[in-house]
DNA sequence: ACTTGACGTGCAACCGGTTGCACGCAACCA
DNA sequence: TGGTTGCGTGCAACCGGTTGCACGTCAAGT
């Protein structure tokens, strides 16, 4: 009668060294510097490891070398289409390194967002935080912390970051608007405290300027849908014929307030997005960002 | 001259226990079994240790305890406004047992949900499988694996797992529309291999038959806004007066691929969506599936 | 007064790997 | 042939907590 199928326990180093006949050391070391031993031992080991399916422990691991193998990437909200991109750049980079990541969402909420930083410092070996929504003073006081910190869109001196110019996609879109006949448009901002709604908004105002184009700048908006429904009705009241909106999320809203209230588009009024519909804008930059944040939130790198 | 702060390494429960003239052992059950030891032991260790910073290692800990503290949510996609909530309820159960909780997105994507299994399982002491959409066989092999496992909205014999009924709420929503004269309703499906979405489409089919309406089961849709959009026009060539969409998303996307079309909600055809809309479906048991999920999750249970 | 028991704490082994150091062996040089 | 050199491997300490067991103390029981 066979024995029932136990909750058979995981092998560890010491049955695999015992099975091969060597040394725990040995087997250790296959795995972690293989290079540093003879060829037909890795081999060996590296069979009767896998018969046996052995895994290394993250965990023990992690105790001894001080590195988790896992980074962490924090946004604002998974939700907005911007990230999920920027998050697969990094998952696959931070692969090819054998770490693992995890994501953080803040719901655009520096309490929490501070909160979950807090929590992630002490489970991964670095944290790539995206669009914070903190006040400078806090990040420094992050980054301070020792653990590596690395910034997307957030420019705060002394902390490492990468930063997306949107600007002359921007620039293209005024240009754009203004080609068209327009004199007065509108920008409808994005969340208050991110970075890149301040470079879309200084870039908008300076082209406008230097195009002789009136420029409104409307109140800070939460990138969502719902929120660019109600910006429309701001667009409207400024008298602007054309507005650019911190986002696509805040851009499709508009349209979508635009259509409610049987304006018809671009008939009547204009409306670009950004990030999303101003594919130029983000392709070539957005992929170094990917491949260099992933990096660098990997690297214990010095503060 | 004072010397640089070098980057100070976290104290040690080694260094707490000199400070405070105790063994390591006393220090550790201060943090783990407090009713043990004398009251003011717990009070001058807990001092000497927050002033000296210290705060236990979850990987040393997790060595010799084999706890993670640490459980994993899987959803097919965070972007989906039906996971969020899910999300943030097992997070909150899990915290107030001091288990923190990361999220697993698989993007809809069979293949990806099963690596994200397989790294989750050495990563947490569990996990919470959402709306897996994974053939039988493998979410059985997964389980077999012997990783506590939770089904949400999934069932597999043998597997724990908590399920969500909808089933009211659709019969409800089939009541309501044969009640203002429609006969004939379409059922615009979610993902394929969805329990939730069988088990809607069958309660459309037997709640229709009940009331002699015909209805027409449109095929499989990702659940997302464009899928929506495009079923609106599946949905007209049906000739069908009314839609029952398998969630709100999909059921927005139906409006608007209706306002496209020029077609009036709820003049000429009326849509009902599910989950966010009809609040009464998933109100109270969502609540609790919150809680006995991330309960669920958590605990070390048997297969 | 002597035993018994409960309680509070320390000792030391252990969790599963990693790594500095030392040892054995073989090829190499003089 | 004796002395180096260097490679491949093992030994044992260590990472930072946890926990079974044993010891000492003090109060209650007889």
């Amino acid at each position: 009668m066979a024995r029932r199928e136990g909750r058979r326990t995981a092998p560890t180093i010491k049955v695999v060294a015992a099975a091969a006949g060597v040394s725990t050391s040995t087997v250790s070391r296959v795995f972690s510097h293989p290079h540093r031993l003879k060829e037909s031992t890795v081999a060996h080991v590296t069979e009767v490891a896998s018969r046996l399916g052995y895994k290394p422990s993250h965990t023990a691991r992690a105790l001894s070398t001080g590195r988790l193998g896992m980074i962490a990437v924090v946004v604002p909200d998974i939700a907005n289409p911007f990230f999920p991109p920027v998050i697969r750049a990094a998952q696959a980079h931070a692969a090819t390194g054998g770490v693992s990541t995890v994501v953080g969402d803040t719901d655009e909420n520096p309490v929490k967002e501070l909160d979950l930083l807090a929590e992630l410092e002490r489970r991964t070996d670095g944290v790539v935080l995206v669009s914070s929504r903190l006040p400078e003073q806090q990040v420094r006081e992050v980054a301070g912390r020792g653990h590596p910190l690395v910034l997307v869109n957030r420019d705060v001196p002394g902390v490492p970051r990468i930063l997306v110019d949107s600007a002359p996609g921007i620039r293209e879109a005024v240009d754009h608007l203004a080609g068209l006949g327009h004199r007065h448009l509108a920008y409808i901002s994005g969340p208050a405290g991110s970075w890149s709604d301040a470079q879309r908004r200084d870039a908008v105002r300076e082209r406008c300027a230097a195009l002789g184009v009136t420029a409104t700048v409307l109140r800070p908006h939460r990138p969502e849908h719902d929120e660019g429904r109600a910006a429309a009705a701001e667009v409207l009241d400024t008298g602007a014929t054309a507005a650019i909106a911190f986002d696509d999320g805040l851009a499709q809203g508009a349209l979508a307030g635009m259509a409610e209230r049987g304006v018809r588009v671009p008939a009547e009024i204009s409306i670009v997005g950004c990030d999303d519909i101003l594919a130029a804008t983000t392709y070539p930059p957005l992929t170094t960002v990917h491949g260099r944040g992933g990096e660098a939130g990997r690297s214990p790198s010095s503060c």
